[in-house]
DNA sequence: CGGAGGTTTGACGTCCCTCAAGGTAGGTGG
DNA sequence: CCACCTACCTTGAGGGACGTCAAACCTCCG
């Protein structure tokens, strides 16, 4: 309902990669309704209300109600798109525009919940976060943040995006909004 | 139904980027069906007989059948989960994890439908396939397999893919197969 | 026999990591 | 109100993993 959530997996030594940021409004644990359990990790990044729903009722809802169970399905392959993005973001693009990448889905993702007015909004992400969101480490975050800076592409202090150039950071991150659905998701 | 397909998507370059390699028996195309359209590129890896299910069964389905539509559901959500993994290995693991975790994955899905003996098994697909999987160059790629070779850990030749040494395999990999939910495919 | 696609190898460059040190801001207790 | 602590941010130097470029080779097939 408020806040952000992440989700992610460890590796053996213990540093975690990120696979997901939820914020307001998703329905965050729904992948464990049809899986059974949960293959990874889920945490908060700030404090956050949640809204819980028992299988159960989802259950309920699948015999009911298919149009909705549709969207609920919706919902979860909007998770697994936005999961194929990243593989992209990590797989092609060097570390300036990962993170020009994840700052513009972020964005999109915000704004279309009110959150953000397209170039302003607040992110509760350390450096070191936003490391182990692109599979970079939180000193060379840093460095790549103050590149983006002097390019005049975007700001970040305290946890406020600023971003002064959105055409050129989509441009840089190689961002298209369309795998976000923002189209269908009534 | 038979042969080897895989999703991907393009960069600005025109460079590759694998996001899923599907082998016989999955249902490959079941995103589009909530989704409505398609956020990524489909392609084969071989000659493929492939079954097709009209949106308009599906969504009879929906209607009569809430417990196979759950399965459904499920296995896109395996999707899902195979998707996090690859965010896992792209962002946490060097180059020559990366490809003993594919190996290792890839394995273990054709286990599960009689196309390896837990050793050895057809792969379709060149060095530069796996690169374009594993986020390296096809050179790399090459080095790696090498390495991976004069480790005694597994060969590749003539896409025969022959594992001498599956748990230190999996163990360089940090591959641990409970997201593929075996225990719950049916 | 020749060509195309794939594999292998070497030399060299660069992006990013590692390690280390210092700086800054907010929070807590004296 | 100051002292201190902790978490986070910033910067530099040096090294290593992987990319790029180029050439040779191998294998299949027409």
């Amino acid at each position: 309902m408020e806040g952000f959530m992440c989700r992610y997996m460890d590796d053996q030594k213990g540093d975690r990669q990120l696979v997901a940021v939820h914020v307001a409004g998703d329905f965050v644990d729904l992948h464990g309704f049809p899986l059974g359990y949960l293959d990874h990790d889920l945490a908060t990044l700030t404090a956050c209300q949640v809204a819980q729903v028992p299988h159960a009722a989802l259950d309920g809802l699948m015999v009911t109600r298919p149009n909705l169970t549709k969207l609920l399905w919706f919902s979860t392959l909007l998770d697994a798109a936005m999961h194929r993005e990243w593989i992209f973001r990590l797989g092609r693009l060097d570390a300036i525009a990962r993170v020009s990448h994840f700052i513009c889905e972020i964005e999109t993702k915000l704004r279309a919940v009110g959150r953000s007015d397209g170039s302003s909004f607040h992110l509760p992400m350390t450096q070191a976060d936003l490391g182990e969101t692109c599979g970079i480490t939180a000193v060379h975050m840093n460095r790549m943040l103050r590149e983006l800076k002097d390019r005049q592409l975007m700001t970040i202090r305290r946890n406020q995006v600023d971003i002064i150039n959105p055409a050129g950071l989509a441009e840089l991150g190689e961002f298209d909004p369309s795998y976000l659905f923002l189209d269908n998701t009534g």
